[in-house]
DNA sequence: ACTAGGTTCGAACGAACGTTCGAATTAGGA
DNA sequence: TCCTAATTCGAACGTTCGTTCGAACCTAGT
């Protein structure tokens, strides 16, 4: 409905990807998203209140509207940066390594790493997926799409390098499954950090999917 | 806050489990949790409104207060439903088996070939989990506790018939995963059934599971 | 000290929210 | 057929929602 790329208000605003000073407008813009996210992630996108994300941000009410122009655009704000930053980890990690088992694990361990680091907005990018309308949607599709056709790459390379056999379809959508669901249980006082996590799932994951299931050509 | 366990209206009414007769009260409630399922499958149950059950429901608004007496208990009464239901079924599929990478098995195929059969209220029971309050969430969490405690239960006689060495809390949960995850993805146009998929997943799962990792002792 | 533009806010808008109430309607046994 | 209890509904309650507007405030350059 609305045009997801414009800027927030009169001057036309562009944000500097990594530099760290910015302008005072993106640094201001940035904390705000940061209580959001926290907000979101507690009571849902749904259930939090333009009311809710004024009291934890400690900005009046019409204050906010100065720095997105509705409630529908900052979540797509703080999806899109989580997203984004997560599939540039991504990338730069995969340079370095050409063993198609070694990059299966980096996926994962980059995926569990930011996980659990920035636990709020994963939830909120997990679990607010559908939350946003048409236009909105679409522009994160596309990440979300990148994203998953990267890790479709890496298992048909496995697939490949060792002569397996299975659908990657389904392969990577458990893989998703069992990383993504996290959210529902992680508790930071019982269960171990990104590392050993990620090194037990890899260990379920790749002997699931390269024991046994040898092509027959 | 509300007693969740108290009847809705001024006489007290039971459901009995396996009667299809039942009453006209209970076969008029079954049929707006069905199409209340759907709707907040669709737009989520903060999202959907009071109006939209009554619209979507054939029922005015003030009408299907005679049913229930919150939206919240609405919910409540569906996930209650589903949940128990699917334990149920687990159960008594589990009787007639006693291999343990069978009884895996029964598991992982009753979990999807439920979801799939019912995946408007497996969606709600999965994304909805912390919608509840205080009474009504612990009434709820005591059956999803039966169910975990199961299933951690299957794969410990897995380990200890096979002498295997692996996490149970990470193992369950990344099954849960897998499985759960299935809401956000499943398209019946592209996807197989449950029977394969089960079988595909159990594969994964199973062998990742079971192989290379045997305890020293 | 003055000014211009970037930033913040109190107050209010109409719409939509969950829930209630008393009256009207319907159904089933006497 | 009548009577009672079960069922349904229109209308309204008070509250909260997302968003807007114009005035006030603050900051930096001159």
């Amino acid at each position: 409905m609305a045009t997801p790329s414009t800027a927030t208000r009169v001057p036309v605003r562009r944000h500097r990807a990594s530099a760290p000073p910015a302008t005072r407008f993106d640094r201001r813009l940035a904390e705000i998203l940061t209580h959001a996210t926290e907000v979101f992630c507690k009571k849902g996108y749904e259930g939090a209140s333009m009311r809710d994300l004024s009291r934890a941000s400690g900005m009046s009410l019409a204050g906010l509207y100065y720095y997105f122009e509705s409630k529908e655009r900052l979540l797509f704000l703080i999806q899109k940066h989580t997203f984004t930053t997560i599939v540039e980890r991504l990338k730069s990690r995969l340079e370095s390594v050409i063993d198609p088992e070694q990059r299966v694990r980096i996926f994962i361990l980059n995926h569990l790493e930011y996980f659990l680091a920035n636990q709020a907005a994963m939830k909120v990018l997990s679990h607010e997926a559908e939350a946003l309308n048409n236009g909105f949607a679409t522009e994160l599709a596309a990440i979300k799409r990148e994203y998953y056709r990267i890790c479709v790459g890496l298992l048909d390379e496995l697939k490949s390098e060792h002569g397996l056999q299975f659908s990657t379809r389904i392969a990577v959508l458990s893989l998703f499954g069992m990383m993504n669901w996290i959210y529902t249980w992680h508790n930071p006082r019982v269960d171990a950090d990104a590392e050993p996590m990620a090194r037990e799932m890899g260990d379920i994951f790749l002997r699931g999917v390269m024991t046994g299931a040898k092509g027959k050509r």
